[in-house]
DNA sequence: GATAAAAAAGGGATTTTTCCTGTTTTTTAA
DNA sequence: TTAAAAAACAGGAAAAATCCCTTTTTTATC
């Protein structure tokens, strides 16, 4: 008895790799490689066109037009169902990271050998996820260290500002609590606003959390 | 040749547990238990008492007055040279995910055996960390699952509104987009700040954040 | 079609924010 | 010690946000 085979898309705009990848898929076994496509915008047409979708997508990271990350979010929220298997060359912690946050899978370097891909392929079918130490390590260091906040150039009286001014209190209340008169704080706001090009309250909140001055 | 031994401590509030995790850790080889305490508070000022610094310490989580969170974060602040390994009977996601974020370089159940803790230790001593499956997998799936929004009551027009609210745009850009009268949307406000017990502008942008209604 | 409820819009006042322009005070450096 | 620089503070005004209450319009339902 013949299992239904795993129904694969592959997404890289290097041609000769995509090719070569879909003749060493087809050479794997149980695999059918639906289609080719050279970014996510060309893929997103490939699926709109057939009623069949692919269980699982091999997808490069750097491509013009709709790249890895885009696609895999777009895969995120619009099929769930479809398994991402990211391929790429970096193995830069940003990287990976962004991938797995956007849903992928997997993540495997191009200079996986053949049998890494079979493996991690059959994983993700059946277990969901393709459990490697570059992808765990990653994460657990990611996490795990101190996030050092880079230096933005703001006084010490200005950061204790900024950190206060992501709360709901009032600039008076803020003057109160900085011990200042509310013409100072006033002062403060306004350097701050310039040197960084915010419009307003809100823009300074969303500075302050985008650069890790506060937690949220 | 004696190799220096490995200092630990252990802060536990049950002490026939911590009192045993001493007997075993010595019966394990080269290991020299500093210090018991029944809480981080009590902990830390055990290491403020004396010079000799634990190079780790078995940090049970679910303690009264400071528990394992915020010892685990005091130390990642204080003491980054000191490494902590958790241990604790919970190992649902929220917690564990917490424990590294805080900087712990392990987690263990309570329920391990000797020999894992033993392997714990001296992994974290050569390697910086231990690579378990289960924070491995944790980690993973809490990264890469769609964290789905939870149901706030927000109606369609409201959460428009509360997201455009969480940029730099005033409400009279908010009521161009939404083609709405300024009135509307200021209606709009009133009633989210009520339901959710709102100050102002400020406290709608974090409670958006918090909410995950917008990424930052 | 009448009626009640919900959504949209407005009037008007107060507070807060924002943005100028400055002056005074304190700190720093020569 | 003194001049320069930085920090703190102010007056004043316009824009935005906040709040309360009322009216109109739309929607749903019987």
């Amino acid at each position: 008895m013949q299992e239904t085979p795993c129904k694969i898309a592959i997404v890289d705009d290097h041609t000769l790799l995509a090719t070569s990848l879909q003749q060493l898929i087809r050479s794997l076994g149980n695999f059918e490689v639906l289609h080719l496509s050279k970014n996510g915008k060309e893929f997103i047409q490939n699926l709109n066109n057939t009623s069949d979708k692919p269980d699982l997508v091999l997808l490069d990271i750097n491509m013009p037009v709709m790249d890895g990350f885009e696609t895999a979010k777009w895969l995120k929220e619009n099929h769930p169902e479809i398994n991402v298997l990211a391929l790429s060359m970096e193995d830069d912690e940003v990287t990976i990271i962004k991938m797995i946050h956007n849903g992928a899978k997997g993540y495997l370097l191009k200079d996986t050998p053949p049998e890494t891909l079979k493996l991690a392929i059959d994983e993700i079918m059946s277990q969901g996820f393709y459990h490697s130490d570059l992808v765990a390590n990653t994460l657990i260091h990611a996490f795990n260290k101190k996030q050092e906040v880079e230096d933005l150039g703001l006084k010490d009286t200005e950061m204790q500002f900024v950190k206060l001014a992501a709360t709901d209190k009032t600039y008076k209340e803020i003057a109160d609590i900085m011990n200042l008169s509310p013409k100072t704080i006033d002062g403060y706001r306004q350097d701050v606003f310039r040197r960084y090009q915010i419009k307003n309250r809100v823009g300074l909140v969303l500075f302050a959390i985008k650069n890790g001055l506060v937690e949220v």
